[in-house]
DNA sequence: TTTTCTGCAAACGATTTGCATACAC
DNA sequence: GTGTATGCAAATCGTTTGCAGAAAA
């Protein structure tokens, strides 16, 4: 069931790569691995610093280009929290589940998930009304959690 | 009616400044002014370019403070278009209306607003579901608008 | 062998900050 | 007068880029 929509596997990157006129290298293969091993929403910098972690030695640039590689081949999605800095996760595969939408505290900074999807009907209205063609969308909501709602 | 929902005034200003013990200056007045001319989403370098039109000679350090202090206060209000700079609009004064719905076009980077919300049952589910106290919310559509439709 | 990739360091662009001076109250 | 605000230039931070050497096909 939910292995249908399971995260892009190691095993298709190659494939990937090739479709596109990419080559297949240790770092890439590397990198992806890490968000499959944490599936939260990596930067730059924290990928490098798993990197490290595990002993290997890739360059903060290559990282970069590999973030950005991966993304346009739609194995990562690039997400933006306001926090300063670009962040990643695993795309789902199947193009049926939306983006899950993202719960962000004012006041902990945390990013809470959550995966329910009411905008279809909104999207039709929009796109009927305005031409748009709509691809995606993101839905950032803005609050204060559980823990934080008493703190304050 | 509409003007009911109206944007910020600028005589409003001097009042919520001095709430929270700052100052009314002219260089905080001429840039909020800046976007009651303008009701577009500006950036900083925006702001101050157009503010250079109008011979006037606040540096881009006081706009970027300036900038910030009128979110804070509630005047402006933050956006991020994914094009590597904070852009601001001015807030609407009436907490009932949801901030519009932008649809960023993917070929020409145009971004169109949209007025139609249909989220507050969205945020209920969640809220329910979560714990979430949600205090806004920010949605973004990507696609591609009626004159990038045909020419991809 | 040919082309793409990596790693380093330098370059970049948006934003922030330190500090001396100027201004609001 | 006192404390905050301004303006400038320098500092910062995430990200990008140029280039020479290394590795994939």
């Amino acid at each position: 069931m939910s292995e249908n929509h399971q995260l892009f596997s190691l095993k298709d990157l190659r494939g990937k790569l090739y479709e596109r006129g990419y080559k297949m290298t240790p770092q890439r293969k590397e990198i992806l691995q890490i968000f499959v091993e944490h599936p939260e929403h990596l930067s730059a910098e924290d990928v490098y610093s798993l990197l490290r972690e595990k002993e290997s030695e890739i360059g903060l640039a290559t990282v970069y280009r590999a973030l950005d590689l991966l993304s346009k081949l739609g194995i990562l999605v690039q997400i933006d929290f306001g926090d300063g800095c670009a962040r990643y996760e695993l795309n789902t595969a199947d193009p049926n589940v939306h983006h899950h939408h993202h719960l962000i505290c004012l006041n902990c900074k945390k990013v809470i998930e959550f995966d329910e999807d009411l905008l279809d009907e909104l999207e039709e209205v929009i796109s009927r009304k305005s031409g748009f063609k709509i691809l995606n969308h993101e839905v950032k909501f803005f609050g204060y959690c559980k823990d934080c709602q008493t703190e304050t």
